[in-house]
DNA sequence: CACCCGTGGAT
DNA sequence: TATCCAAGGGT
């Protein structure tokens, strides 16, 4: 089905050629330092260069080294992160930070067998930081590489399945020069995301496409293949925003659901939208009014549907309220560090309506 | 292997 | 509006 190894040398010269030619400038190219390297890499994680470059000047800025994120709190890291979405990767950063800096005398790993230890890293990213940073020749697997070894090279298995991942990475590790595997990786994932875009790829102008499978056989809209979809759930939360005086009650989401970490509000959740829970709570409430604005926020697997009520609680009731909240596990926090907090998104939307 | 984890831009 | 998917990884 695809080309003999003959004609491997070519495609990853004309790759290279292609990238000199079109470079990005980008703060973490040009550089060695693993620790740089490792932040852009979690957090480009599924996440465009476009989004993910304010973070990470704001990570290199507020955490210059390694030493300085382990010594973070992890309040701090998630706060910074906010907004990022997929936030274990933030947990992690930090978790490794203090691993390397206690366990490791702040030694970044060198090699791809021992990053690939690390938490969130994987073996996209660890062959990343190893070739980037080291020179070991170890080809990046990410959908850019996907599509374009798909498309060329006119593989139809399926990139989702564990088959397809093997199959990807092994001709990509045939493919790799080993004098210069950083420029290799960096040209698979540029000319991926520039010229062989999902949609409407500039076939016309690409310098690959006398040789590519997918132009030739007119199936450039067919590759890669990926079967499985995603199964979007419908989840109906009420959100209570109760203040007290200049205290708020908040909630910090714990593990087995969305948004380990962050801090929204006492919630119910009910499956419909029609029906109608109140949450319980002691009768201190001087006031309580629901919000008209209806919040739709889509997650990767989740449409959430959120309304928010506001109670007011009047200032003698402040122990009461602070004995409920300690026995349900939520946090008296108050006015002046609500900003502090990392939220996720839906309740930063929602504040920012609030005025807040 | 199936499913989970955010957010935003493009089509 | 619905769908895709982006420098993926964990469980």
């Amino acid at each position: 089905m695809y080309s003999k190894p003959a004609d491997y040398q070519l495609f990853s010269s004309k790759i290279i050629r292609w990238y000199e030619a079109n470079p990005r400038e980008l703060p973490w190219r040009g550089i060695s330092d693993p620790y740089k390297i490792w932040l852009s890499e979690i957090i480009l994680q599924q996440t465009r260069v476009a989004q993910g470059l304010p973070y990470y000047y704001k990570f290199v800025n507020a955490f210059p080294s390694v030493k300085d994120l382990a010594l973070a709190s992890e309040e701090e890291v998630l706060r910074l992160w906010q907004g990022l979405g997929y936030y274990s990767r933030a947990r992690n950063l930090h978790a490794c930070a203090q691993y390397i800096w206690s366990e490791l005398e702040g030694e970044f790993p060198q090699t791809y067998l021992e990053l690939l230890k690390l938490k969130g890293v994987g073996s996209y990213t660890a062959a990343a930081i190893s070739s980037f940073a080291f020179g070991e020749v170890r080809a990046v697997v990410d959908g850019n590489v996907f599509r374009v070894l798909a498309r060329y090279f006119g593989i139809e298995t399926d990139i989702g399945s564990g088959r397809g991942k093997k199959e990807f990475e092994e001709l990509a590790n045939e493919l790799i020069p080993k004098d210069q595997p950083g420029e290799f990786n960096q040209a698979m994932m540029d000319f991926g995301a520039r010229l062989c875009v999902p949609k409407n790829p500039e076939c016309d102008s690409c310098p690959l496409h006398e040789s590519c499978f997918a132009y030739s056989k007119n199936m450039v809209k067919d590759l890669p293949v990926k079967l499985n979809k995603v199964k979007v759930k419908d989840r109906h939360i009420h959100y209570y925003l109760i203040r007290c005086a200049d205290q708020w009650v908040w909630k910090k989401r714990v593990k087995g659901d969305i948004w380990e970490g962050l801090f929204d509000f006492p919630q119910v959740e009910s499956i419909t939208a029609s029906a109608s829970v109140e949450l319980q709570m002691p009768a201190i409430a001087q006031e309580k009014r629901e919000i008209p604005k209806k919040y739709r926020h889509i997650l990767s697997h989740q449409r959430l549907h959120a309304v928010f009520s506001e109670v007011e609680v009047p200032k003698e009731n402040l122990g009461i309220l602070r004995e409920w909240a300690e026995k349900e596990g939520y946090q008296l926090v108050e006015e002046e560090r609500v900003e502090y907090l990392a939220k996720p998104k839906l309740i930063v939307n929602f504040l920012r309506d609030q005025g807040f």
